[in-house]
DNA sequence: ATTCGACCAAAAATCTAAAACGTTCCAAAA
DNA sequence: TTTTGGAACGTTTTAGATTTTTGGTCGAAT
């Protein structure tokens, strides 16, 4: 019964791979269950064996993107770089994983608005997450003396909010990746530091 | 002479104030000339004496909306307070346009994407004014020694894409006013005095 | 100088039949 | 029992042909 079950497992694993392949290639509307099926060399309806559906697919391609993700979140954390440069990295890293995504995702090429609605309710998700991530290390920065922050969850917050507004220039790729990065440490910079002359 | 050139532009202004109508109530698609001259109670071939086209029209109302925001930055930027009281006032204020416009020109009910490129269209457009704007605040402050900015242009650039980050919540209506404003006055403490302890 | 009805080409909305799609079912293979 | 795929189902998408609406032009009338 272990067996069967890893081999459920292994072929779950296999359908995920596969269609990761295909969605990137196509977006996830272009790409219909016989795509997937023909890249698996399998009869679609075997597919829905493993899989709810088309959505629960993309979710857990989606999801297991995210846990190579936090894989490298978790490497930054306990790192023993200062805070700043944690920060520094993981600003740097988000702004690479939005770029592949959005262009794994097509959300400008696709005509359909779809995939405006999809990207919000995946995004929703991992919102939170982010911020947790956020306030995690400002928090340590806190404790550690090097930071100095009012209030941890609003920080957070604002930081967040602030890199979802660098995502724009990114995603419409109005913003070429020389002048992005100067724009980063100039962002951070002032977040470090602040304007005002004491 | 003059009184025609002068009626000629009273009735400018007099489309413009009803096509400001039409278009805040149906938005820039929906609106068709014949909308717009029936308001006017006119032939919709009269408009094009005084405009080029649809587009003419739209550009020349939102030139307007913007003259009247020009007026109000000067304001601010003429007044006496501390510049880290400007910068406040200017981005609350700026955040209160953005809200009023996307209500006006209805980018999230609407259910083509045409909006999406003519509201980019419009913005660039008014982009660098902005980043300008912010730099003026910034450069003030350098003189009377109240602020200390490494690099004008970056902070500056920096600071509007910060603020980008706060419409998207604010457009899309998932965040109310009261938090918004405290975000923003989060983001702007955090900006005026930097995270790092020292 | 100004207005407007008639007109045009292009775009958008409307309709319809066929194709494609996600999903289910079931019998057969393993 | 687990796994597979062919057939079938209801729904959505697509394509094409048709009609309506739209932005814009023109010349005549005022």
């Amino acid at each position: 019964m272990n067996q069967l079950e890893d081999s459920h497992k292994g072929m779950r694993e296999n359908i995920i791979s596969t269609a990761t392949e295909v969605f990137s290639r196509y977006g996830f509307k272009k790409t219909s269950m016989e795509d997937i099926a023909r890249a698996l060399r399998m009869g679609k309806s075997s597919i829905y064996y493993y899989f709810k559906g088309k959505e629960e697919i993309f979710q857990a391609v989606v999801d297991r993107e995210a846990d190579l993700l936090r894989v490298k979140v978790k490497e930054i954390l306990d790192s023993a770089q200062p805070v700043t440069e944690k920060l520094r990295t993981y600003v740097k890293m988000r702004m690479d994983l939005i770029k592949q995504l959005s262009n794994y995702m097509e959300i400008l090429k696709n005509d359909d608005l779809m995939n405006l609605e999809l990207t919000e309710k995946f995004r929703k998700k991992y919102d939170d997450e982010e911020i947790t991530i956020v306030r995690q290390i400002l928090e340590e920065g806190t404790n550690k003396g090097e930071l100095k922050v009012k209030d941890l969850n609003l920080s957070a917050l604002a930081i967040v909010t602030a890199m979802k507004g660098l995502e724009i220039p990114l995603v419409s790729s109005t913003m070429g990746v020389e002048s992005l990065n100067m724009v980063i440490d100039d962002m951070l910079d002032i977040l470090f530091f602040g304007i005002v002359k004491r």
